[in-house]
DNA sequence: GTTGAAACCGGTTGTCT
DNA sequence: AGACAACCGGTTTCAAC
């Protein structure tokens, strides 16, 4: 259950570059094959690794435009928020979605191609949302960074 | 340069799981192994697929709050955003960082193991950063969606 | 774009210490 | 838990169509 410092160091690398071999893991943690393969197979088991994935560069797939958006649902309805988060789930520009503390109730991140597909978005699935009381978008100038990696 | 729907349709598959080998991907597509093969490779050399990453659960690593933090800078030094971000870019509990439109400059997302942590990240790195003039940080209370995958 | 062949390499398993 | 060896399956490149 507990990690040792080979299995963060594991972790970090993995979370840097999944093809990595278990040949070349196994150099830089100073083990065999087998021990290293053995700790991978359970990291998986366990959860921990919940999925390898490719990361695709937004811009050059057309989809310049990143917005965040901060939305406050009307409280007066009590199911609003089961409703607000399987409509979310179903919108693919949608990213991420959060409900956080604080001025309003939802933080949203959500990729599109440009200023008029998010127009389109916002008026055609987003404040068409029932139970949705205020939203309002914040425009992304410059992604400063962005990272998947959980440092151990 | 440009992506047909085959291309679409791998890009989807492998931000879905990057483990997929050839032959199922071709199996998927309808083609046999040589042109997938060919078109991945394409891919990655166009830098559209840009990395290969396991994706690890921070609730199982201890790392259960996550919070975001929205920061105004002081706009009478100049020299103020090119220090701020390369601060940022050094602290590896902030995984994303983008310069926004709106009512403050900055919105950070940052993952740590509980409050006590945070608080201590946030008076020990945060709050020394010369040239913040103001922050406001607003915690998670549940992810309803978190996912990397760009629908093409 | 398809097929088939060949060389190579990495994952996987069993067995040993 | 780690090391070694053998097997299997995938990748990669090539040639020919």
């Amino acid at each position: 259950m507990e990690l040792d410092s080979t299995d963060r160091l594991l972790l970090n690398l993995l979370q840097e570059n999944a093809l990595l071999t278990v040949r070349e893991m196994a150099e830089k943690v100073h083990l065999s094959i087998t021990p290293v393969h053995d700790r991978i197979k359970k990291l998986e088991n366990q959860g921990i690794i919940e999925k390898y994935v490719a990361l695709v560069n937004r811009k050059r797939i057309g989809r310049a435009m990143m917005v965040y958006c901060f939305v406050t649902l009307d409280k007066q309805r009590r199911e609003g928020f089961q409703e607000f988060n399987e409509a979310i789930r179903q919108l693919p520009e949608i990213l991420e979605c959060s409900v956080v503390s604080g001025n309003f109730d939802y933080l949203l991140k959500i990729v599109v191609a440009d200023m008029e597909a998010y127009n389109t978005f916002y008026q055609s699935k987003l404040s068409v949302l029932s139970s949705v009381s205020h939203m309002s978008s914040s425009f992304v100038m410059e992604e400063v960074k962005s990272t998947t990696l959980l440092n151990l």
